[in-house]
DNA sequence: CATGAAAGGTATGCGCCATATACAGTTGAC
DNA sequence: GTCAACTGTATATGGCGCATACCTTTCATG
């Protein structure tokens, strides 16, 4: 009644939202956006995000770089499309425990695991919310296990958004940590099997010794400036960066805190009547 | 007595850390590092982070594009040298205030200010955490207000950290939702004053109507699959996106939830003797 | 004091990138 | 049947980071 068409979407949000209204005529089209997307994953998961170019998705698919045009509009389309089709399946999950708790717990952990599934997300521009279906499917289900909290709605984005982006920065570091620790190890061998030279040992005496966050420390941090962090670097405290196993403990740590925090502001707002908003100090 | 010489350190950091030899001979440098980082940032600052490419920056000193490679091996530790530039001054910050809680909100806030003057930071790549000297300096400086405290310095620096990429990743999605809404204004006028064509007005009809975040989700956002999502958006009780006044209330409001969650481990571990580490559920 | 190595700035070029444009073949609506 | 719309292609443009090969200036060393 009121209006039956929409002003134009955001450049990408009506192809995310399956509203680009494609023509009849012409020849069946053989390329398709999913099978550019599912390309274009499969290079970032094996290669990392910088693998993926127009020309390298359109050269595995056998076809020229230009024809990839026909289907999205810029490269930022295609990563937004990759970005939503990493949340597929976001739909089927099923959040269970007992209170907000846990649930909130178990769905945040969900989210890492997805991230370190396709650790090119953690590469991505990201100049926007994320405003795709799929991403939203998962807010949604966020916001489910807080459903009976005494949060208000808009509280309830906000944890949302924050343990988000936990997950997401932490998510980065650790990628970050593995790319820089892999590198590392092959660059004294780049790449042994295909090359005629035999010679198997690396060239000459002493190899780059793969220096670790503590060592860096020890070696960068002098005691009259930075008394605090020099006692932690030779304390040993703290393993070589975070790095595999216990990289899941420190994000754990900073998610049980975040629900320590959570869990302060619903005893507030559960013991006032409504919505507090901003409590300070 | 042990060993004079240290390994290599990893690229940038010895150029960081004022480690890289430079002989005497040949003629006197007119370029510098520090002009090349000086005229990178105001570049970034002015235009963005993608404005900046060696060839632009070389333009601006009135140098050839490969001069900068004489004083600098890659653009990464040119991003390295700007990134560590911006936190200059951090070892001048004194922070008071009366307990943790007080003073370690002063960091973080701090933090977010030393950001929102340099938007650029938030869109570097950051392929490893920031071991540059000025960047430790406020690691330093936020280690420092946890003096007194009860946790372990493995637990304080993992707070430390914890506040950090919280600050960073607020600060993304401010400064991209800045920038979005700068270019869709733009986008229609794209730089009147310089042109010889007076015509104010935009051209036609309609202009692009520039999407506000709870706009975009009542457009997009269905009640059946998204009742949660589509309830908030027709609630109206969250603004257009966090743009410019209350943003820093939402940043706020993750401190504080944070702070909560910090506080809570600082009295478990004070209740206890020592560190209890993760403490799960 | 001569000389040669080291260093600063320049000129040119390579390979890669995203993408604009022009074109040829295919299809459906009229 | 014809024309407009559509698909994939070929070619080209301007930008990027950076390798390489210069020439010139400077200083340590003979």
């Amino acid at each position: 009644m009121v209006s039956e068409k929409s002003p134009p979407l955001p450049p990408g949000l009506d192809l995310l939202w399956g509203r680009r209204e494609r023509g009849q005529r012409g020849p069946r089209p053989e390329l398709s956006v999913d099978a550019i997307v599912a390309t274009a994953t499969r290079i970032a998961d094996a290669e990392g995000l910088d693998a993926v170019s127009m020309a390298r998705v359109a050269k595995e698919l056998g076809y020229t770089t230009m024809s990839l045009y026909r289907h999205l509009a810029t490269k930022d389309e295609l990563l937004q499309m990759m970005w939503n089709a990493s949340a597929q399946g976001a739909e089927s999950l099923v959040i269970e425990g007992d209170g907000w708790r846990a649930r909130l717990r178990a769905w945040v952990i969900v989210q890492r695991q997805m991230i370190d599934r396709h650790p090119w997300i953690t590469q991505m521009p990201m100049a926007a919310p994320p405003l795709a279906p799929n991403s939203l499917t998962f807010v949604e289900k966020g916001l489910e296990t807080l459903d009976g909290t005494s949060l208000s709605d808009a509280d309830k984005l906000r944890v949302i958004g924050l343990l988000s982006s936990y997950a997401l920065s932490e998510a980065r570091m650790a990628h970050n940590a593995a790319r820089a620790a892999a590198q590392a190890r092959t660059a004294v061998a780049p790449c042994a099997g295909a090359g005629a030279d035999a010679e198997a040992g690396p060239a000459g005496g002493d190899a780059p010794p793969v220096w670790g966050f503590e060592a860096l420390l020890r070696e960068l941090v002098d005691e009259r400036t930075y008394p605090r962090l020099h006692r932690i670097a030779w304390a040993g405290e703290i393993g070589d960066g975070p790095a595999g196993f216990e990289e899941t403990e420190e994000f754990l740590f900073g998610v049980d805190r975040i629900l320590d925090g959570i869990a302060a502001l619903i005893d507030r707002t559960s013991a006032a009547g409504g919505t507090l908003g901003i409590g300070s100090s």
